[in-house]
DNA sequence: TAAGCATATTAAGTCAACTTAATTTCAGAA
DNA sequence: TTCTGAAATTAAGTTGACTTAATATGCTTA
């Protein structure tokens, strides 16, 4: 059974409006995929022909377990891919995921085991994200925001949600990337900046920076 | 201008029909894509109206210099591709070649940039057949076919022509791959079969075999 | 030079993936 | 409980890439 790009686009879509606790509901997959409502309608219908989806109409969509595994299996391949990237072609992390969004859908079975391999198996890409098992289990994130955690303790930085290449240039000018050892130094209320350690070096960051980065307690990246 | 991989494919295909010497009608191209006659006149028109190609009806189509530039591009992304996936990812060269039929066209001009530097600006792939430069120039080509070559002078083998996966495997297990010392002992008569020394075994290998096999006087490999 | 045949094109239709515009459904407010 | 606006679906149409079947072209050869 070999799947469209397209298919394997929009299931990777509602896997991600799921995991969010969104509903992967018509709209809100035609917004992440920047196309019509009506296109989604559409698509919906196929995919719950494929038994890809649970679609009732006017109620949103939820992937079945056959949807699930192929949309953490392109998963796989692109944030496999990412590191890939990054760790033995030489990009940046900033360069790594425009690259990693074409080259998912075309890959081998073959070609994702021997990268994994070259990069001894790993559970994270550059941002963070966690890299789902072959068989399909998705190792655990970075769930706590830094401007939710605590003023004083040191943590790891864990991962960055925002993928915006300018916005991960910021991040890695000033030195916030995962695996960084960080102490929150003060934050400032009403959503303020937060002051922020690092290594030996103090930071200090807006309020929706913070919101961006999750730490964990110890080192997992 | 961002192309269909459809179109990119049949100016490939043009490309080498037309660098084999033989004309690139329309049966000829329906055969190597496996398409109907009918769908490749569709084509063709396409092409001419993107001036890619030059097309007068009922005769056969030409590239323009921009379709070309275009059919090279392709050609030095497959051929760098099944490079990179043999010398640095580890697959054998009878695997190569479907792997990089996939990707040649979705990989960005940085992917290209980069295996280039890190196979040291290559200018054959593995199975000997000659990488186009960035600015569209083709690298020489082994041209001596084994089955005409002189016997009891020694030549490297240049280039296999069949890329069939069984037959390479068939050819490295006999010890027949680019860049190999191969001198010709005896030659039958009648298409007969080709007595050769390679290192040290010598080997006899069938007339259709041998007619696969390409030579050249010194190391160009 | 006309016939016959291989080659190529046109005609008509399919399928996937998209669009805009019109219509339907549903859930919450009057 | 009906109304209304937002959300979703249906309707109708486009484009790319393909198909088969019917038709046209032009080259060779009698």
């Amino acid at each position: 059974m070999t799947l469209s790009q397209s298919v394997e686009d929009y299931l990777k879509v509602i896997y991600v409006l799921e995991s969010e606790g969104s509903a992967a509901t018509t709209n809100n997959i035609a917004e992440m995929m920047d196309v019509s409502s009506a296109s989604v309608t559409n698509m919906l219908k196929r995919l719950a022909g494929l038994n890809l989806i649970e679609h009732k109409s006017y109620k949103g969509a939820t992937l079945t377990d056959a949807g699930n595994k192929i949309a953490l299996e392109i998963l796989r391949h692109h944030r496999l891919l990412e590191l890939y990237l990054k760790e033995i072609m030489g990009y940046s992390w900033d360069e790594v995921h425009d690259e990693a969004e074409k080259l998912e859908h075309h890959i081998s079975e073959q070609f994702e085991d021997k990268i994994a391999e070259l990069l001894n198996h790993p559970t994270h890409d550059p941002h963070g994200d966690p890299i789902p098992t072959k068989d399909g289990v998705m190792p655990e994130m970075a769930s706590l925001p830094l401007a939710v955690a605590n003023v004083d303790e040191q943590y790891i930085v864990g991962r960055v949600k925002d993928q915006d290449p300018e916005f991960l240039r910021y991040l890695e000018k000033i030195g916030i990337i995962p695996g960084v050892k960080i102490t929150i130094i003060e934050k400032a209320p009403f959503n303020g900046p937060v002051q922020v350690k690092l290594e030996d070096e103090e930071k200090t960051i807006g309020f929706s920076i913070a919101e961006q980065i999750y730490l964990v307690e110890q080192k997992m990246i």
